[in-house]
DNA sequence: TTCATATGAAAGCTCAGCTAACATAATGAA
DNA sequence: TTCATTATGTTAGCTGAGCTTTCATATGAA
């Protein structure tokens, strides 16, 4: 396609503007800009294309032969973009908002809360894809992320949701709170998270002779010490509701240190539906 | 129409080009900006509209089905505003090129010289209207025009063309240059030129018995005055053919004070065919 | 493995696009 | 006819959209 010998497109569009209003001060309303403006755009194109398309009459413009030849072929072109750009943003209003999240925090936060989200927002619908995987929203398509780190990810904007403190726990009666290292119960490790294991062993919250078993999931884990089969350690966040509810008893609990989970998004204007989301899981803590 | 929800036009011209070469790289050298130029609009009008439009593939990007749509529509709509440029821009090449001059240079500098403009430029069409009046080049419809002043027109770009000295001219035998005063030659004046006139009288170049006759044009002057009928005067350039050919003598002349004939055309690229012209005139002096 | 060519990303530059201000022109009401 | 209103015309000056520069990373061919 051969820009080349074509006016700013900005220009183009300030006389189209003209053109079907009539009126350069009206045309200047419609887009939000002076007058001034559009006077200096629709008599550059003049200048460029060496012919006067709009003169003034009375209290307004009139169309030269040229210019109502040009004002039609720019009404069919700037239509025909508008349109497209109308319809791609239907499509994706039309779709489930895509969101990604850790296996954790998707298990243990979101899907237990998502139920009071579908109940106040019924209209949006959602596809929760866990992943633990460092995702490319864009490339894979995801409109929003729930991501567990330092919140320092080049090209997304970050919304801190949680803090990453962790909390020891165990069901009531299986560990008194000051013996954790002495007493026989079984540690539950998930596979991933070396670093709070690390933790764990630094604190000495456990013993020579204490059986440590790792499991793929926090869930499972969270399932085996429900059950009264041992000890854990997660992230606070995720087992905040199981304390609350007496299933589980807080033994020991680390410092925020800088990490946890955030929001991740695309920079630039948020859609209505990402705003709604992103608003009701900062609320829903 | 509504451009409340379109990504920026240059973004979306960006992503046209992307989309249809299938590289960043390859886009860039056709729009001639960077690769990161491109890369940049595309990855906004992506974070616009909440879809990826073009991901990456090996070493180049390929559209995901949003960015077809889009595509498609863009390459519809700039297809057609660039058609109907090309079309404005035909028309106004087919058309002879209009050209304004003052009355006295049309008839004695110009038009004496135009059968060697046409010669050398016979594919150029002109359209010569000879006009006293400070024409609006734009309004009425010129591509160019030679103005008689001081070269400082708002709005217009000038180039100097002539100096507007004068010569004071008779046929030869019809009075000495030491006697204009005393001689009974009879004065031609145009009637326009009240400025040349003063000066004569200033300069004591007219006696107290001399008559002096009023004529609507220089033409007319001429003629009187190449016929023996008396003295005149006007702009050297406009005489400067009688004097070399004999038919006039020069008997005093005024200094260059600043006024000339100057070149007129709007500001901004000049088609070839105005650079042409120009250029003729600059070196036909 | 090396090299050429692609995209990704961010800091920083600059002029296209605009506003503000004032001038002039046209229209309509009194 | 006068005056108010609303239009376009024009220019000086501001600023952020659009871009370049630079460096990093990815891909594919030799």
């Amino acid at each position: 396609m051969n820009w080349r010998d074509v006016p700013s497109l900005a220009a183009l569009r300030a006389f189209d503007a003209a053109a079907r209003a009539g009126s350069f001060s009206q045309a200047a309303r419609e887009l939000n800009v002076t007058h001034a403006a559009i006077a200096q755009h629709v008599r550059s194109v003049e200048s460029d294309l060496g012919a006067s398309l709009l003169v003034r009459q009375g209290r307004g413009v009139v169309l030269t032969d040229a210019g109502a030849r040009l004002a039609d072929a720019l009404s069919d072109g700037f239509g025909q973009i508008i349109a497209g750009v109308k319809s791609v943003r239907a499509d994706v209003d039309s779709r489930p908002l895509s969101i990604t999240a850790t296996h954790n925090f998707a298990e243990s936060w979101l899907m237990p809360r998502i139920g009071k989200f579908w109940a106040k927002y019924p209209e949006i619908a959602l596809s929760i894809v866990p992943s633990n995987k460092l995702v490319d929203l864009r490339k894979d398509g995801f409109d929003v992320g729930i991501r567990y780190g330092d919140g320092n990810w080049p090209g997304l904007e970050t919304t801190h949701l949680l803090a990453a403190d962790y909390t020891v726990v165990a069901a009531p009666g299986v560990v008194k709170t000051d013996q954790i290292a002495q007493s026989g119960a079984t540690w539950f490790f998930e596979d991933a998270h070396q670093e709070s294991q690390r933790w764990v062993r630094e604190a000495g919250l456990i013993g020579p002779s204490q059986k440590s078993v790792t499991v793929s999931t926090l869930g499972m884990a969270l399932s085996a010490v429900r059950a009264g089969g041992g000890i854990t350690i997660a992230a606070s966040a995720l087992v905040s509701d199981d304390i609350r509810d007496g299933r589980l008893i807080a033994l020991s609990q680390t410092q925020p240190e800088g990490i946890g989970y955030y929001i991740i998004h695309p920079p630039g204007v948020l859609s209505d539906r990402v705003k709604t989301f992103k608003k009701w899981l900062l609320k829903a803590l």
